[in-house]
DNA sequence: TGATTCACG
DNA sequence: GACGTACGTGAATCAG
């Protein structure tokens, strides 16, 4: 068949999804007897395939076929229409891992496998079916979705290959009531719930197909719906005209998708019997494996029934058994030798990669070189940036000899680092992903082993490489510090010799590979897989491009109030120390204790701990409300050296000097409860409660022409206990959306709403955060100021009032003493180690367990919106720059804003679902303006 | 380096 | 019955 694809031929497109889908719901969750690695789909998908591969060897077979699969979830169709597919439920966890497999168990058969980024597998069938049948050919395609329906007849028909029945013209007619060239029409105007196509409110199928049928196609009819008889239907047809012509575009498969291979390509042929049962033996498929043998006629290759080592000979017991040997590193000074690697990396679809660089600011330092590891042991070190000499006062030392050129190393990487079929594993992986985008390489896809030990070990212990190694692996890694020294003598990366870096780099990059193959599976059996790959990997890329395009600050506005605020604590200093009669340091509170209850003989003096009296500001209060000038000054004068030195200065100092930015890092594994933490500098931090803190805000500012636009979850915590602990009256407040706290101090102190008073709301207020704290007479008393017993009657009746608040407390931590964790709506796990303690742990540990669910599900949620923010407010002029764990900050056009505001709104309301379909809404507040102070 | 203080949600 | 206590963070500062 060399002439290439004609008359005669036949080509068969299978709908690969639609198989995947079909076996992973029809078998049972078959996992891999060796390493339990998730493999029902992959075995069902293998039986459909060898199957289909039987059926079609008689006269009638084809000659070309194809197996054509979705691929990501970003579309043409969803930048028309954002929620396109929005109602999909997510992959389940334990199928996700089994999509990469049955690509390459396509691959195996020998059968061409077509996926393409941002086309659906709908658009390609459409495309290859109208090139095959212009070319005088025939096609089947191998699916029952009614979405293909639309290509049926002119030589193209489907085949449902479950009910082995074929779909041709008068099939599609008896579904949809019109001929195949009428199908979208039916469809726009029908709309479809599992795409989430809105169609016309309240038309079906049955209506539509009559419509149809009336007018002839949807453009009459939409030209001539004054002329409908029945008045709703009328109305309905005119008041949506543009959502049915948005939903024909939607359901109106593309027959114009480029494409990477020729119908020529997808010649049938032969699979190679080796590489189609090393693969089955691979996957440990016992059965199927002697059935495909069989029918090959060929040997089926021994499976061993214990060792997964059989399997692999090369591969070790375990990751944790072989040693940490320095010789088993490699140094590459030269293109083969990447080359080389490179070849390993790819042929073993994954490779441990770890950047070493001049400081840890990932905007401003150098790439010093990276190491790679594929196999255990076995690792190698390029260095790329190493100096050595010197250096004169004005430049740098001399680049070290034996090293390639940075640009020829990174031009070789960039492909595999870049390479979809090839994971990327890393240690903290969005540090090294931002170094190498600054070398214009987008890491993809990606592991992260520090995530993967967040998902499961959260509140066991931290997740620093070193940590994990010794823990995991028994190993302790080379400290850094034995490099670069400490103190005012540490050198930087690129000072340490060659030979020295090659241990320490390549041994990081060694550990990270081990620690991913033991934790992998693990997140299996801990049941956070879906944690891992919904709520932390896909955080990565979206921080990483948040922290790098950073938040315009300006330096002149903090400059002036940094003056400002050192005049007035000049003065309120030489007021304090005239009230004090004697000079001390205002700052120093063991100084500041001294003078207040030595000298001043004060009452109220406590002395903590170390000796030294408390003088924090609840203290300092009570002595300023009994009349004392001198606490009330350091109040004051505290608060403006707060917000000087960590604020008005310090910022300063963060202002990267190519950008006139400041880049601010997110912690991903930073607090227990699934929160980040924001880093170098904090930007979570930055003040509000105050009014002069908050002109703070007003240095945060948008570029010329943009404005900073601000959403917020309103009381996010609050209806996530209402629903968590359903409490019916809460609900139902946020339903209708009341005052939340009025409505509590109503429902406790038996006040109607219309007489509610600040005082009154202000003491609810406090009780409903306290509940979110794991309450305490105690510290709602010190909180409120009030008697501890009138503290603990409050408690008392609010309990009386909302009874499964108590039941949700007592069964919390009834669930952490008997699992030892607690978790999140979503699944995230927060260990609670201290829960069983005696003594006063306990008390935190308790309080802690109740609270970690509700905050953890509002981080949950936000991560959410997070993810799939990118996504919905592409194509528009706008970046997401920050998050305050219940806020999103954008930098937009300004004529764009309201448009952002209502696409992130709708992400951020809706983030729970599919998941988690809540029993309260989500509310999110906006609000945008020049600066952060104006936009909040 | 640890304790204290205070900024945020 | 006493014991201490609101949950989660990061940064600056003092003192040893």
């Amino acid at each position: 068949m060399t002439e290439g694809f004609g008359t005669g031929c036949h080509l068969h497109l299978i709908d690969g999804s639609a198989f995947i889908f079909r076996a992973f719901h029809a078998l049972p969750p078959l996992t891999r007897k060796s390493d339990g690695l998730p493999i029902g789909a992959v075995a069902g998908f293998c039986n459909m395939i060898h199957k289909y591969v039987q059926d079609n060897r008689g006269p009638d077979a084809p000659t070309h076929v194809a197996v054509i699969f979705d691929k990501g979830s970003h579309t043409f169709r969803t930048d028309l229409y954002p929620d396109y597919k929005a109602n999909r439920d997510e992959m389940p966890a334990d199928l996700r891992p089994q999509i990469p497999l049955t690509r390459e168990a396509t691959r195996a058969f020998n059968i061409a496998c077509i996926e393409k980024e941002n086309y659906e597998a709908d658009d390609i069938i459409a495309t290859y079916a109208r090139l095959a049948v212009e070319k005088g050919g025939r096609v089947t395609i191998v699916s029952s979705d009614k979405d293909l329906m639309q290509l049926v007849g002119n030589g193209v028909e489907m085949l449902d290959a479950m009910k082995n029945k074929r779909i041709g013209v008068e099939e599609v007619e008896a579904k949809f009531g019109v001929g195949p060239d009428r199908v979208v029409d039916v469809q726009a105007l029908a709309g479809d719930s599992v795409d989430n196509v809105p169609g016309a409110p309240g038309i079906g199928i049955k209506t539509a197909a009559q419509l149809i049928q009336d007018y002839g196609d949807l453009e009459t009819l939409l030209d001539r719906a004054e002329e409908i008889k029945q008045p709703k239907r009328r109305q309905t047809l005119i008041e949506h005209r543009a959502q049915i012509e948005l939903s024909k575009k939607l359901v109106t498969l593309d027959a114009e998708t480029p494409l990477d291979e020729t119908l020529d390509d997808l010649e049938v042929k032969d699979p190679d019997a080796e590489t189609l049962l090393g693969f089955l033996a691979q996957m440990e498929f016992r059965t199927l494996l002697k059935r495909v043998a069989d029918a090959l006629g060929a040997e089926p290759p021994a499976l061993s029934e214990t060792s997964p080592a059989a399997a692999d000979p090369a591969a070790p017991e375990t990751p944790a058994a072989l040693p940490f040997d320095p010789e088993g590193y490699e140094c590459v000074r030269h293109a083969a030798a990447l080359e080389v690697w490179i070849g390993r990396a790819q042929g073993r679809g994954r490779v441990a990669v770890d950047t070493e660089t001049t400081g840890l600011d990932e905007m401003r330092v150098d790439l010093v070189g990276i190491s790679l590891s594929v196999e255990p042991g076995q690792a190698c070190y390029i260095p790329l940036g190493h100096r050595e000499g010197e250096g004169d006062l004005f430049g740098s030392a001399a680049l070290a000899g034996g090293q390639m050129p940075m640009d020829e190393a990174l031009a070789l990487l960039k492909p595999l680092l870049e390479d979809p079929a090839v994971m990327k594993i890393g240690q903290n992986m969005k540090y090294d992903a931002k170094i190498l985008a600054r070398h214009g390489i987008a890491v993809a896809p990606i592991d992260d082993t520090m995530l993967m030990s967040y998902a499961m070990h959260a509140g066991l212990h931290g997740h620093s490489m070193d940590a994990l190694s010794e823990r995991y692996l028994g190993h302790a890694p080379i400290p850094i510090k034995s490099l670069l020294g400490s103190g005012k003598s540490q050198i930087t990366f690129d000072k340490v010799p060659v030979a020295e870096a090659v241990k320490y780099a390549a041994e990081d990059a060694d550990v990270t590979l081990r620690l991913a193959e033991l934790f992998k599976p693990q997140l299996h059996r801990a049941k956070v897989t879906t944690v891992y790959e919904t709520l932390e990997r896909p955080l990565v890329p979206v921080l990483a491009e948040m922290e790098m395009h950073g938040i315009k600050v300006d330096r002149d506005t903090l400059s002036r109030m940094s003056n400002a605020f050192a005049q007035k604590m000049a003065a309120l200093e030489a007021e304090i120390h005239d009230l004090a009669g004697e000079s001390f340091n205002v700052g120093s509170p063991k100084q500041l204790g001294e003078i207040l209850f030595d000298k001043m003989s004060l009452a109220g003096g406590k002395k903590g701990k170390t000796g030294a009296y408390a003088t924090g500001a609840d203290v300092l209060e009570d002595l300023a409300a009994e009349g004392h000038d001198l606490p009330a000054r350091v109040l004051d004068w505290r608060q403006l050296s707060k917000l000087k030195s960590t604020y008005t200065d310090a910022l300063q100092d963060h202002i990267n000097p190519e950008t006139g930015r400041v880049h601010t890092s997110y912690v991903i594994t930073g607090a227990v409860t699934g929160r980040l933490a924001s880093t170098d500098p904090n930007l979570q931090n930055i003040p509000v409660r105050s009014e002069e803190g908050r002109r703070i805000r007003e240095a945060f500012v948008a570029e010329e022409g943009k404005v900073l636009l601000s959403l917020d979850y309103s009381q996010i915590e609050l209806r996530i206990l209402a629903h968590v602990a359903g409490i019916d009256a809460l609900k139902e407040a946020f339903r209708e959306g009341q005052d939340i706290h009025a409505m509590t101090a109503s429902e406790m102190f038996d006040v109607p709403m219309a007489e509610m008073t600040p005082e009154i709301r202000r003491r609810a207020k406090a009780i409903n955060f306290g509940v979110i704290y794991g309450i305490s007479g105690f510290g709602l008393a010190r909180n409120l100021r009030i008697p501890r017993s009138e503290a603990q009657g409050f408690i008392d009746r609010y309990f009386e009032r909302f009874p499964g608040i108590r039941d949700y407390m007592d069964a919390t931590v009834a669930f952490a003493k008997e699992h030892g964790y607690v978790q999140t709506l979503f699944g995230r796990r927060i260990h609670t180690p201290e829960i069983g303690a005696k003594g006063p742990q306990a008390g935190f540990a308790r309080r802690a367990a109740i609270n970690a669910p509700i905050q953890g599900t509002a981080a949950d949620i936000i991560r959410r919106a997070m993810i799939r923010m990118p996504a919905a407010i592409e194509g528009l002029p706008a970046k997401m720059l920050l998050q305050v764990h219940d806020e999103l900050i954008f930098e937009v056009e300004a004529g764009a804003a309201e448009d952002v505001a209502d696409r992130a709104r709708a992400v951020m309301e809706r983030a729970g679902l599919p998941a988690v379909a809540l029993d309260v809404p989500l509310v999110v507040d906006a609000g945008q303006g020049p600066n952060w102070a104006a936009a909040h």
